[in-house]
RNA sequence: GCCGGCGUGGCGGAAUUGGUAGACGCAGCGGAUUCAAAAUCCGCCGCUGGAAACAGUGUGUCGGUUCGAGUCCGACCGCCGGCACCA
């Protein structure tokens, strides 16, 4: 064999070899266990960034991996193609987001070719393709019919000057980012799914899934099961039959109830209005409360601000007369408008309470009776009741329960479960998406298109500019005759990615849908992508799948059976102030950084110039920090096989992984040495035939480290996912076979095996090196058909083992004994160990605990 | 602000169920090979004291549980992800 690793050649050689061996096509086959291995789909952005480049190789060695485990597998991949990055280039260099889109997706796939992932490339397919889409379109149309859609007014960042809806990531302090503008919310009439429909089985199947325990605790906090009370205040002097005669408010806490000192509502609150009809002053604090952005975020943190309205509500218990303001902070949209506020027992209450001088009663007192200090914050434990009339002393369970009787009893309420999650809005202002299947008449009817009616294709033709959709200044797109007219808004991104899992198990199929093939493979049996994604785009699938399955179109409760969420890949960041106050970033391929005598960097410098940069410390690898490694550059360096190696070794997949070129240099010198390795092995001539019985101690333990090391390999990338320790344990093999000069018939047979275990081991990792070297090794049969080696638990076993002593709880020795030996053989030997006799020497010995195969621990005082 | 994470040598990380802290790699230092260099190979490498044996100390900070804590509990500090129209 070639005593050089050239990996340029290898790769392409590889790569050709499964190309036109078909090698990863996926074909459904009920006898055998199939195992669907899914990464998620990029935005086809312009190029690869290191996090694909990460995301892509974690799924290419499980799957590599689970084909050599004998499985039927299944990896595909696709195009999240729909999106603003379109719109946004399409305004800045006037191409068309359509061939924008697909130029960047022609250019991605090379990359990911020259990767060498195992993908089933005749799945693919973009979301932006209209065979993609009419289903969704299709499927859209059946959920209007059933009842899972509808239409409610909503709020959105609209800028004035521009005249067009913004994202939340378009809206800076409050301002368009185009145009500067100050945002208003504004209320227009939007499309919904009803996922709080499925919000209890959306939070009951999570203890179905094998996900990581933060994932389905973030995605249980989304849902927000609470048990509460709701309940209604008179508003004073309305007339009982008018729609402003109640205020309907919801509480966790009732228990609090007799701490009301005022209510709040939203400043769309119909009171609220009314109450600025004659008050100046208080309409322009309404007009005000519709300024800023709408993100959750902003709310939360913006100064929390109200006034009064004049109107009094009407305490359902006591009968006291409460104030009611206006609120910032409370949103017309979520709940009911309105909310009770208990000061002295809820943080906000009191911060509002406080700044405005209302009446902070204390209604909770500590088990002690004790009541609580609110000078600097509010009492927000359980306790007993104080202050509530005939509920005093009962504990927070008792007073919910015995206070939403007394409501029930009144009819002023009721006990209510109300989900923190909300309705999904599906409908965007935009041209880049997929177009809402539904028309309306002249008589207002809302009707969904049928499925002669079907596609609705989004035109290609368009001026894309900062003034909102094109759509809507296409007559020729939405203008139906007869007074009908065609929805202009297209769907949310996040309803394409809801289903292409599924869509990938039959992408061919031009005639429905899904068909029996979803069946066969879903769900996802592992399913790879970024933790941001842990709450929205998870959820929306969940339910999407849901909704499938209840059109009978899969079988599955749940699209992902296990979940595998990858941490960020990050860089070391460059820059200089600019004299404009700004800064200007230098990537690091452009920085010479310098270093002390111990390794430490110092200082950096621009390496065109010599002159000095500031280290700005190391974050997620962007555009805007200049501090992208190209992974195009690293694979045209050092090839596929040692990007893919630093990347799973680097870091454990759940962590932030850190670019370093030393750290792929190294990687480098790994394969070139395993290399060397193989090609010294078959130069040393042909092994005899492995008799284990007859093996010298250097032979036993080579083969003890070899079995070690399939058993460590295996268990770390099939169970626990840590590809970084696996391919540390193939490392220390390596090193052991280094250090192994054996030549004799027998040893070169305990080598070949050590050889070929590093080989299949490090196959799903770094395939193209390992099918050239699987092949030197007098294979025919390529090395992704290969079957992973099997562990010989005799191989296993050990004479002697070594044991650390302690004396209270401190290293003191440590200890040779017979893998056999008892407990008490083996403290008479710790007992007997010269530097254990010098600490217990004085001292009596109080106890001695033996873990068996570990430790010894002398505890002496 | 709310929800969820993370914090270990000069650096990336390992320690899987409470049991020998620092595997493996990078950087650094010393040596071999070489006319020389690259490449490669060998050795050392948490900190303090010591010639060494060894001792002390050490996993963000403070406190607790335990024979024993990087790991469990409480409080705090710092950083990161998400917050419903970025994907």
């Amino acid at each position: 064999m070639d005593a050089q690793y050239n990996p340029h050649a290898i790769e392409s050689a590889a790569q050709q070899y499964w190309d036109t061996h078909e090698s990863f096509r996926a074909v459904e086959d009920a006898s055998r266990e199939k195992f669907y291995c899914l990464s998620m789909f990029p935005y086809p952005s312009g190029k690869l960034h290191m996090g694909h480049v990460r995301n892509y190789t974690i799924g290419d060695v499980v799957t590599r991996f689970q084909r050599m485990q004998g499985k039927n597998v299944l990896q595909p991949m696709g195009w999240d193609a729909f999106g603003m990055p379109a719109e946004n280039a399409a305004i800045k260099n006037r191409v068309a987001p359509d061939k924008w889109t697909r130029d960047n997706i022609d250019y991605m796939r090379g990359q990911l070719q020259s990767l060498g992932f195992a993908y089933d490339w005749s799945r693919e397919f973009a979301t932006c393709d209209v065979d993609y889409y009419r289903w969704e379109q299709w499927f859209f149309a059946k959920l209007v019919e059933k009842g899972v859609v509808y239409k409610k007014m909503s709020t959105v960042n609209w800028d004035p000057v521009d005249q067009t809806v913004l994202a939340n990531e378009q809206v800076i302090d409050g301002r368009g980012w185009r145009s500067g503008a100050r945002v208003e919310r504004k209320e227009i009439p939007l499309w919904f799914l009803k996922i709080t429909d499925y919000a209890e089985e959306l939070l009951a199947d999570l203890d179905k899934v094998e996900w990581p325990e933060q994932v389905k605790t973030m995605q249980r906090n989304w849902i927000g099961k609470s048990r509460g009370v709701e309940l209604s205040f008179d508003v004073q002097g309305e007339d009982a039959e008018s729609d402003d005669a109640r205020l309907d408010v919801y509480t966790t806490r009732p228990d609090t109830l007799y701490g009301v000192t005022y209510v709040a509502v939203a400043a769309g609150h119909p009171l609220a209005k009314r109450a600025a009809e004659s008050d100046a002053e208080l309409a322009e604090f309404l007009k005000a409360c519709q300024q800023g952005g709408n993100s959750e975020a902003e709310l939360a943190t913006m100064e929390k601000r109200g006034r009064d309205t004049g109107f009094r509500a009407v305490h359902p218990l006591t009968g006291q007369a409460v104030p009611i303001y206006v609120a910032n902070f409370v949103l017309m949209e979520y709940g009911t408008g309105a909310v009770m506020a208990v000061p002295a027992h809820d943080q906000r209450d009191w911060e509002f309470a406080t700044k405005y001088g209302l009446t902070i009663q204390p209604v909770i007192s500590d088990a002690d009776g004790n009541v609580p200090d609110l000078s600097a914050g509010a009492y927000t434990e359980h306790g007993h009741l104080i202050n509530s009339g005939d509920f005093d002393g009962l504990t927070f369970e008792g007073a919910f329960d015995a206070i939403a009787a007394e409501l029930e009893v009144k009819g002023r309420g009721q006990i209510k479960t109300n989900f923190r999650l909300r309705d999904w809005g599906v409908a965007r202002q935009r041209y880049w998406g997929a177009p809402i299947p539904v028309k309306y008449g002249p008589e207002g009817e809302t009707v969904a298109l049928t499925d002669d009616e079907l596609p609705v294709a989004l035109p290609q033709e368009v001026e894309v500019d900062a003034s909102g959709s094109p759509l809507k200044k296409m007559p020729e797109f939405f203008d139906l005759g007869d007074g009908w007219v065609r929805e202009t808004d297209t769907f949310d991104t996040f309803m394409e990615s809801s289903w292409y899992y599924a869509r990938f198990c039959c992408a061919d199929n031009m005639d429905a849908m899904l068909d029996e093939r979803a069946d066969y493979w879903l769900p996802v049996d592992l399913y790879i992508g970024g933790i941001e994604h842990a709450i929205l785009h998870l959820l929306y699938a969940r339910f999407f799948h849901k909704l499938m399955r209840d059109e009978g179109l899969v079988g599955s409760d749940e699209p992902f059976q296990r979940l595998l969420t990858q941490g960020m890949v990050i860089a070391e960041t460059f820059y200089r102030d600019e004299a404009n106050g700004g800064k200007e970033w230098f990537n690091p391929a452009d920085v010479t950084v310098e270093r002390d005598d111990k390794g430490r960097p110092t200082s950096a410098k621009l390496a065109a110039d010599g002159e000095p940069v500031v280290m700005g410390g190391i974050e997620k690898m962007s555009k805007s920090k200049n501090n992208g490694v190209d992974p195009q550059s690293m694979i045209d360096r050092f090839g596929a096989d040692t990007v893919r190696l630093f990347m799973m070794f680097a870091a454990p997949p759940e962590q932030s992984l850190e670019w370093s070129d030393a750290g792929v240099e190294g990687a480098h010198r790994f394969l070139k040495r395993l290399w060397r390795l193989v090609a010294e092995h078959v130069d040393a001539g042909t092994p005899g035939p492995l008799d284990v019985s007859a093996l010298d101690d250097a032979q036993t333990d080579l083969r003890r480290k070899t079995h070690q090391t399939i058993a460590k390999a295996g268990d770390d990338i099939g169970r626990r996912t840590t590809f970084n320790t696996a391919i540390a344990a193939v490392m220390e093999l390596a090193n052991a076979l280094g250090r192994f000069d054996d030549t004799s018939p027998t040893g070169l047979a305990v080598a070949r095996e050590a050889v070929e275990a590093c080989v299949l081991l490090l196959a799903p990792i770094t395939p193209h090196a390992c099918h050239a070297l699987w092949h030197s090794l007098g294979y025919e049969t390529p090395v992704i058909d290969a079957e992973w080696p099997r562990v010989d638990e005799r191989a296993l076993a050990q004479e002697t083992l070594e044991l650390a002593v302690q004396v209270n709880g401190k290293l003191r020795a440590r200890l040779e004994v017979a893998a056999d030996a008892d407990k008490a053989a083996i403290e008479a030997q710790a007992m007997a160990a010269e530097n254990v006799q010098r600490h217990v020497e004085g001292k009596t010995v109080r106890k001695v605990i033996v873990v068996p195969g570990k430790l010894v621990n002398i505890v002496a005082n």
